[in-house]
DNA sequence: AAGCAAAATTGGTCTGACCACTTTTGATCG
DNA sequence: CGATCAAAAGTGGTCAGACCAATTTTGCTT
């Protein structure tokens, strides 16, 4: 019995369809401005309902990953930012193809991006930013003296420092990125204090930013990152059948 | 009542539903965990077909706004990060917050980006990262000869930069931000000189990369972005170990 | 060859039916 | 009376075919 918070019932129909296209996007089958089939098509070969493919596509549309024109078809679009962030939290059930996206490969985006989030913040945040940020750390402190490791908190945390950028592309790498750690996390707040000394290095950062010191807002970032990153185990995702 | 008066885009059915919700949960008529009308009632309720309210579920389902329980109905989940997130950026129109995202957006990425990489390359490139590379210079020097501005070349570099860290994800924003630039970078490679200035800083790189010269490939990525991008100011985006 | 209107193509919506899963109901049994 | 559990009802999932709306292609007219 495998009870989960999200969503992994008995797969329907047009999300199979849908990892189907993942992967043909993913394998380079279908290229940038490739049209689908007609959806009439599609169910045929697919030995589907049209709905279904419908319902399939209209997912595709809203990751990014086709536009669809009225009376015309529906079309690759890999040139967008959410494309690849889908692409990437996608991979991350079963194991794909080549170029497979390690744990510790995200984790080293995440260093290159946030202390220079951290910075950018710094110069950027306006009062409702700071505001916001500062009712997030409450927040993760209630959920830590109410025992919990304040996970959801701390993602949230690291969200609105890129929202405070005031840069929409750096958000949406950014929740790409923080969304596929989210559980790994999680694990590494399960060590004592671990909660604890997350939340006193947000607040340090949270001082820089108020103070728009850039410099600091970095530094103070890099510490973070340091000091909270799990050492060398990282979780694997569970396959069961 | 359905005007067509206001189709500019001609917004689909489902998607003038999913605003309703929109609204309706941000005014706080639909709470976390409320259970919404079943399909069928809902579609009478807004006079569609069920196709629609269904088209509609799927994509508040997509933007984590509600999850859906085969047999047991469709409930608000507010309580994720995505949620918040989308509801951010739709109502908002596109004023603050995660919204468009900006061509400057993408080169701010890419100025935040590009330099590490540069530095980790250099750090961990291969003798046939390097090798590849310098094919990919050849190849430029050969189309801006004949006239053409070598953005094709250009952008292959920077790729192969990424693919030099062997870093998976890295290579997947990179290839994202990259093709996004690909058609702006061209118009910036008419003026006079461009190219040219752009493939001798290119070359600058390259030798740090072959000097496993880290913090020389740093600075030198970032002097070409400078050098060749036209862009704005840009915060000091220097990080030193 | 050019222009333009009909036809074909394709996505958008509607209807109603049936299947699969869950919850509720209610009759049966201990 | 309470517990059990199978039938019924409720709900999402899928299917089929029809028609509407926007676009593209065709082919006739000029």
């Amino acid at each position: 019995m495998q009870s989960v918070l999200h969503n992994p019932h008995g797969q329907r129909r047009h999300e199979s369809i849908v990892q189907r296209f993942h992967a043909l996007i993913q394998q380079g089958a279908l290229e940038h401005g490739a049209r689908l089939p007609a959806e009439r098509v599609l169910a045929e070969q697919l030995k589907v309902s049209r709905s279904s493919v419908r319902e399939a596509i209209r997912t595709l549309e809203l990751q990014g990953l086709v536009v669809t024109k009225h009376g015309s078809g529906s079309f690759i679009d890999t040139q967008n930012l959410d494309a690849v962030a889908t692409l990437m939290t996608s991979s991350q059930g079963e194991g794909m193809g080549a170029g497979e996206v390690q744990l510790q490969d995200i984790f080293e985006v995440r260093h290159l991006l946030e202390p220079q989030i951290a910075a950018l913040a710094a110069q950027r945040a306006t009062p409702e930013d700071v505001e916001r940020l500062a009712a997030i750390l409450e927040e993760q402190q209630r959920q830590i003296m109410e025992g919990e490791t304040g996970v959801d908190a701390d993602t949230e945390f690291h969200f609105a420092l890129a929202t405070a950028t005031h840069n929409a592309a750096l958000v949406k790498v950014v929740s790409a990125v923080e969304d596929v750690l989210r559980q790994s996390r999680d694990q590494s707040l399960q060590q004592p204090g671990r909660p604890q000394r997350s939340l006193d290095s947000h607040h340090q950062i949270l001082e820089m930013i108020r103070g728009k010191n850039h410099l600091g807002a970095r530094e103070a970032m890099e510490y973070h990152l340091t000091a909270v990153e799990p050492s060398a185990v990282f979780p694997n995702a569970v396959i069961d059948e």
